[in-house]
RNA sequence: GGGCGAAUAGCUCAGCUGGUUCAGAGCGCCUGCCUUACACGCAGGAUGUCGGGGGUUCGAAUCCCUCUUCGCCCA
């Protein structure tokens, strides 16, 4: 039935097979569920169409196919839902620079030819990353795959545009906005990222018109000074009082301009005297609307000076201006002092470009009405955020909203339903295409696109079909949890929540789980231009993509970061690599033992069961540990605390199960005692359960092994077995308790061998001071695992030997013949007993101290009694042993 | 400038409601082992003023204040 198992893992012998059984079962579309059971929707971000797969997808996708995976074995019907981003500007540039490589512009090549270049570009090679996220395991349901400019995608692109115009809530109008002179296109606010940058503060001189001496404004952008049409002051600003209302004359251009007052100058900053430049600056700006000064634009398109200033500055790019400006005053003596300054500029979020801040006429979402209800869902607890903090965030740019600048001067994208008719200037919002006006005339649509996040902020609903009321729309909305980077909260979340208020009427999820950031060594972020990314699928090739999933996931505890070496992929993915190999091998070693022949159940009616009076302490235990996992386990994935889940699991497998269950249950396994099948029945168990929990972290492996498991039906897949459920009888602390003993006893011995350096091979004959239950049922036990070859019980010999004493004093007496030196057992046991000691008068002192004794809880002074009693007996012990010794 | 967070082993980080899960894990390091599941392993080991100072408390890595350093978000 099954083909030897390699010693050594190798996820490329499994995971392609396995992975496409669950595409062919349609084990990732969702199921009827458990009855009663509630659908689990997941979003995933959807990538850009032309992205390729980075480490952050790498981290972001894993979390989701945990989520969704431990949510669909729990029985609820579960979505996660694909797609892919259009991406505007990123789109664009990539095939600009494809046509770049002709020699042309898209200008050249003009917009119908383009655009269809751009669709051919993302028919090729669009999605690919859908294809690289399979092979990280994904379990997306590729079927409802979405592209965001699909046909009815665009349609609610369309109605959101053409409802939220009716509602008043969508104006075009004339203001700064984000310019970048690269993509020469407007950005949102929200694209311009305020990057902190060394900059510097210049302070210019501008003479008073009559000549009667200079007033000096700072500015740490000289170049728009071309563009000044007055200079303002605060009102209450003593140094200027006298100089209001007269006249500046602006150096280079020799235009005269007025000193102007108003409340938004900060006196402290700089001279206090600010150069006003309406056209080039937001704050400016307002200031002209409210003293009703002139707009002067200085600058093109791509950011060279214009032809409204003097003729030598003309086509010169704003940095070369800059440095003429500052020259030519410098000149003229007009240079005050240059100074230093930190300061936040914006850079285009695509190309990095310094933005320009710019007048232009553009198309703007309404923001408040839309950001009241949900920044409500936040403050009312109906929208949380992991980590919570997250959450203040949101708040805090929900309440300082601003206006959504929404069209981008681009090709690739939604174009804008809007048509000016030529003949009566009439402006058409329309769901459809329109192409004649009302009143007869020809019709032009507005040659500009809608922002991309204008259509990504429908994803919930649109990818369901809205507006269309379709099933899926019924069944899936609104969501359960959306996982993302905390880069787009603002982006895309928040306005995917305003969306969900705004057009269904529900928030789109209720939970925001944000996860860290992939960075290197030196906490870089990883980036294609700093050449310090890891690839997924590189990892995937090498280890397997269970060890990537485990690496991140456990390296990741809520809302950090994780630290990843891309210059050694060997050490940095060695935790996932390393546990799935040793799964694999307890997997090897279990089925090698298992047999065949279907193992007896631990629970349930059948005739075979096994009955709790066959299990020894051992089979307790490990039921034991096993069910306390499946709880822990469970709780952190509900909790989101995937890292502690993993650990959860990880520990249990290692160390209970591969340390110590499978090692005393060798003998039975191997037929030299009884009990095999015994054995047999707790093993199956619990290495299933460990599987199942384990499986949305690790799927290939787990699948792999379930699979293997004696009695399987072919077609089963662990995929969608039922989410393990703890034993009823499981929870026995008495089992805990009782083999902890036994392993301390282990434990003792193997640490006196190691100190004497006894031969790994060489049995030792040991006794015991007592006899408990625990060690007489696991005699063997101890026996084998320390490598005992007598074990007696009662007062120790008086021949010498190594010593010990277990937290409950118990005495452990090692003959270790002529290997024992005494000067090296007394100095040992010396030691042992100061540190004890130590411990002993600390304790002694809690307890001595009457204002614990009296306000503690009764409970936590009971047990330090206990401790103090046990630390004694310990001393007492030891001090025997000393005394012996002489 | 405003808001929020972090500082624990060489590195990356857990430590949730103050008390035997309190000083932990993984990786790295040291010693010994190719013990017929695994050397990507087994057994043993070392390493900490829990950033500094002050406070609250019977009791603080944990709560409060303060300082220092480092992040993130928004202006």
């Amino acid at each position: 039935m099954t083909a030897p198992l390699a010693p050594q893992y190798d996820p490329k012998a499994i995971e392609h097979d396995i992975y496409q059984a669950w595409l062919d079962r349609g084990c990732f579309a969702p199921a009827a569920g458990r009855p009663g059971a509630p659908p689990f929707t997941i979003m995933m971000p959807p990538p850009n169409v032309t992205a390729v797969l980075h480490m952050g997808h790498g981290l972001n996708n894993s979390v989701q196919d945990v989520l969704a995976r431990f949510e669909r074995m729990r029985g609820r019907p579960t979505l996660w839902l694909p797609g892919t981003d259009h991406a505007g500007i990123a789109t664009q540039n990539v095939v600009e620079k494809l046509v770049a490589k002709e020699g042309k512009t898209r200008f050249d090549v003009g917009r119908e030819a383009f655009v269809a270049r751009v669709w051919e570009f993302v028919d090729q090679t669009g999605g690919a990353i859908l294809e690289q996220l399979k092979a990280l395991g994904s379990s997306a349901d590729w079927s409802r795959t979405y592209f965001t400019l699909d046909e009815d995608l665009s349609r609610a692109v369309r109605e959101v545009f053409v409802r939220l115009h009716e509602k008043g809530l969508i104006y075009r109008g004339k203001y700064i906005i984000n310019w970048c002179p690269r993509c020469l296109t407007a950005l949102s606010n929200e694209e311009a990222e305020k990057e902190e940058t060394d900059g510097r503060i210049w302070h210019l001189r501008y003479p008073l018109a009559d000549g009667s001496g200079h007033l000096t404004v700072a500015t740490t952008r000289p170049e728009t000074m071309l563009g000044d049409t007055a200079v303002a002051v605060h009102p209450k600003d003593p140094r200027y009082a006298a100089l209001v209302g007269r006249t500046l004359r602006l150096p280079l251009v020799d235009r005269e301009i007025p000193i102007v007052t108003d409340e938004a100058i900060d006196p402290a900053f700089g001279s206090g005297a600010v150069k006003v430049t309406p056209a080039h600056d937001p704050v400016d700006f307002e200031i002209g609307q409210r003293h009703g000064l002139p707009q002067l634009d200085v600058m093109t398109d791509d950011a060279r000076m214009n032809d409204s200033v003097p003729e030598r500055f003309r086509g010169l790019d704003r940095f070369e201006a800059r440095k003429r400006v500052v020259r030519e005053f410098e000149a003229l003596g007009l240079l005050e002092k240059v100074e230093n300054h930190r300061h936040a500029v914006g850079h285009c979020y695509r190309c990095d470009t310094v933005v320009e801040p710019r007048l232009s006429d553009q198309w703007f979402v309404r923001m408040k009405p839309l950001a009241e209800p949900a920044a409500r869902a936040y403050t009312e607890g109906r929208l949380r955020f992991i980590p919570e903090r997250r959450g203040e965030e949101y708040a805090n740019w929900m309440a300082n909203i601003r206006d959504w600048c929404i069209s981008r001067q681009l090709w690739w994208g939604h174009r804008i339903p809007v048509w000016y008719c030529d003949d009566c200037g009439k402006t058409i919002v329309s769901r459809t295409d329109v192409t004649r006006c009302s009143c007869g005339g020809s019709v032009r649509q507005d040659p500009d696109v809608l922002d991309t996040w204008f259509s990504s902020w429908l994803v919930p609903f649109s990818s369901l079909g809205w507006p269309e009321q379709t099933d899926d729309l019924r069944r899936f909305y609104p969501g359960s949890v959306l996982v993302t980077a905390p880069e787009i909260l603002f982006f895309w979340v928040a306005r995917m929540v305003m969306a969900g208020c705004e057009f269904m009427g529900d928030i789109p999820f209720h939970t925001v789980y944000l996860h860290g950031t992939v960075r290197d060594t030196q906490h870089r972020k990883m980036s294609k231009s700093l050449g310090n990314g890891i690839d997924p699928l590189e990892v995937v090739e090498k280890f397997g993509a269970d060890a990537l999933r485990y690496t991140v996931i456990s390296g990741m505890a809520v809302g950090t970061d994780v630290i990843l070496d891309p210059a050694d992929l060997e050490t940095s993915f060695a935790p996932g690599r390393n546990f799935a190999n040793k799964l694999w091998n307890v997997g090897r070693f279990i089925l090698t033992n298992l047999g065949e022949a279907r193992p007896r159940p631990l629970a349930g009616t059948h005739r075979d069961v096994v009955k709790p009076a066959e299990l020894g302490l051992a089979d307790r235990w490990i039921i034991a540990r096993c069910d306390r996992m499946v709880r822990e386990a469970t709780e952190n994935y509900e909790k989101y605390r995937l890292n502690d889940a993993a650990a959860a699991v990880y520990h249990f497998v290692w160390s209970d199960l591969a340390d110590w269950y499978l090692e005393q249950a060798k003998p039975r396994l191997y037929g030299s005692e009884p009990g095999g099948d015994v054995a047999r029945g707790v093993i199956a168990r619990t290495f299933e359960v460990a599987l199942g929990v384990l499986h949305p972290i690790m799927p290939f492996i787990t699948e792999a092994l379930w699979q293997r498991l004696p009695g399987r039906v072919a077609g089963q897949t662990l995929m969608l077995a039922p989410w393990p459920r703890p034993d009823g009888r499981a929870p026995d602390a008495a089992a805990e308790k009782d083999f902890a003993l036994v392993q301390e006893l282990v434990g003792a011995i193997r640490q006196i061998r190691a100190e004497y350096g006894v031969e790994p091979g060489k049995s030792v004959n040991v006794r015991v001071g007592r006899r408990p239950p625990p060690f007489a049922a696991e005699e063997g036990t101890i026996r084998r695992l320390a490598k005992v070859a007598e074990m007696s019980y009662g007062a120790p010999p008086s021949a010498p030997g190594a010593h010990a004493v277990l937290v409950d004093g118990t005495e452990v007496y090692i003959a270790l013949g002529d290997l024992v030196d005494l000067q090296k057992e007394r100095d040992r046991l010396a030691g042992e007993k100061a540190r004890l000691e130590q411990l002993l008068v600390a304790q002694r002192g809690k307890l001595g101290n009457e204002s614990f004794v009296s306000r503690a809880p009764a409970a936590v002074v009971e047990k330090e009694r206990a401790r103090l009693a046990q630390l004694e007996e310990q001393v007492r012990a030891i001090a025997g042993k000393l005394e012996q010794l002489g």
